[in-house]
RNA sequence: UGGGGAUUCGCCAAGCGGUAAGGCAACGGACUUUGACUCCGUCAUUCACAGGUUCAAAUCCUGUAUCCCCAG
């Protein structure tokens, strides 16, 4: 039988899933921190990258049994690095291979966060998982479905990451910094019982990847060869040699190496013929797009056209938009064209505050 | 080895005797759970080279080099 009152913490050994964890003792709960093993990499660790990290840091292990120790609660570090690898790391390179742009965060939430450690939790006798992402998680009264909402600390609301969740996964997930207002807020919480580590900077790269080189990475890891190809204009003139389309994603302005007199992005990206196509920046916009599967978390689907907002990248603001099913994929239209919108990125969509959904977009 | 035109930052390009605009690219920084976008900053003591005329030249003159066009 699960303990209710019985919670899983995943400790990055940052600020917000320390203040996430001390949050939940204060509440009463039987709080476990686990910082989760994802992966490895001798190139980098060699290199000495893995020093200083994010969310899902490589080496803040420490850290987290450090703070684990000061507010009073067990700690484990376990390993994750087989489900990391084939959910997470794999998509990466696949996605790239496929001159896609992936966002390795929502499958790693999927997959790993809440669901690798959801199962740990369990195995432990934990109804809870919890996280320090900036989302509210609770069950509508009326319906009886578990509806996830925009954090209250609006410019570090987490949600866009979150869409894939399933009902049966949210009833499971504890998101204890959904009513701060502000970062500053947590911050204060953590500096509380650590100064050092309340004064961390926030995660801003993807974290099997610290160093920044992605394509290095791809290189080491991937199972392709990056080749050479052209860049064309969007009437089908040869403009340049790029190099390798992993290099480039859609809107994508800087590292083209060439000149035009004006700037130019990248338009399209096309995998079959290894081609990147440039244009200006008005050719970048567009007012529609299709996904790929959709995850429904505010209702369980719709069946005729629905009026939202979607939200196409993860530093974006969310724009009007109708959504309606289409032979098994979502079709989106936008009142206004969106600018980048990028095949293997996650469009998600909104109602006011509420997370209706989501899924992947795909190039057609 | 005859005429004509050109030569200014990696690319494009202002300047036309008064002491080197701008755009693109690049680089640095801010922002960022995507090397995106965006923003901020830096980027020719020097104008193909050598002389000359001027208080003063990238700008005028004279050679030299390279390129282009038209004639052989």
């Amino acid at each position: 039988m699960l303990d209710k009152n019985k919670v899983i913490v995943g400790m990055s050994g940052g600020v917000d899933s320390t203040v996430a964890a001390y949050q939940l003792k204060q509440m009463g709960y039987d709080v476990i921190g686990v910082n989760m093993r994802l992966w490895q990499d001798d190139f980098l660790e060699e290199a000495h990258f893995m020093n200083d990290g994010g969310c899902c840091s490589l080496s803040s292990v420490e850290d987290a049994r450090r703070v684990c120790e000061q507010i009073g609660i067990p700690f484990y570090a376990l390993d994750f690095k087989g489900v990391f690898k084939e959910t997470v790391v794999d998509y990466f390179i696949e996605a790239y291979k496929n001159g896609e742009t992936p966002n390795p965060c929502i499958a790693c939430n999927k997959h790993v966060k809440f669901e690798a450690l959801l199962e740990k939790a369990h195995q432990l006798g934990a109804y809870y998982v919890a996280t320090g992402h900036y989302a509210k998680i609770y069950q509508d009264e009326a319906t009886g479905r578990f509806i996830v909402e925009k954090a209250e600390a609006v410019e570090k609301d987490q949600t866009y990451a979150l869409y894939n969740l399933t009902q049966a996964q949210l009833q499971h997930i504890l998101m204890p910094l959904s009513t701060f207002k502000t970062k500053e807020e947590v911050r204060a919480i953590a500096a509380q019982f650590d100064v050092q580590m309340s004064k961390k900077s926030d995660s801003q790269e993807i974290c099997f990847v610290p160093d920044q080189d992605y394509v290095g990475f791809l290189r080491r890891n991937g199972d392709f060869e990056i080749i050479d190809g052209d860049f064309y204009d969007t009437e089908g003139n040869k403009l340049g040699k790029h190099q390798g389309i992993v290099n480039y994603t859609i809107g994508q302005r800087k590292g083209l190496g060439l000149t035009f007199g004006k700037p130019m992005y990248v338009v399209d990206i096309d995998p079959e013929f290894n081609r990147v196509v440039l244009g200006s920046n008005e050719a970048v916009f567009k007012k529609e797009l299709w996904a790929k599967a959709i995850n429904f978390i505010y209702m369980a689907g719709i069946d005729q056209p629905y009026r939202c907002e979607a939200k196409i990248r993860y530093g974006t603001k969310t724009a009007p938009c109708i959504i309606d099913y289409v032979g098994g994929l979502i079709h989106v239209v936008f009142d206004e064209p969106q600018r980048a919108v990028t095949p293997g990125q996650a469009v998600v969509f909104y109602k006011d505050q509420y997370l209706v959904g989501g899924g992947t977009i795909i190039r057609k």
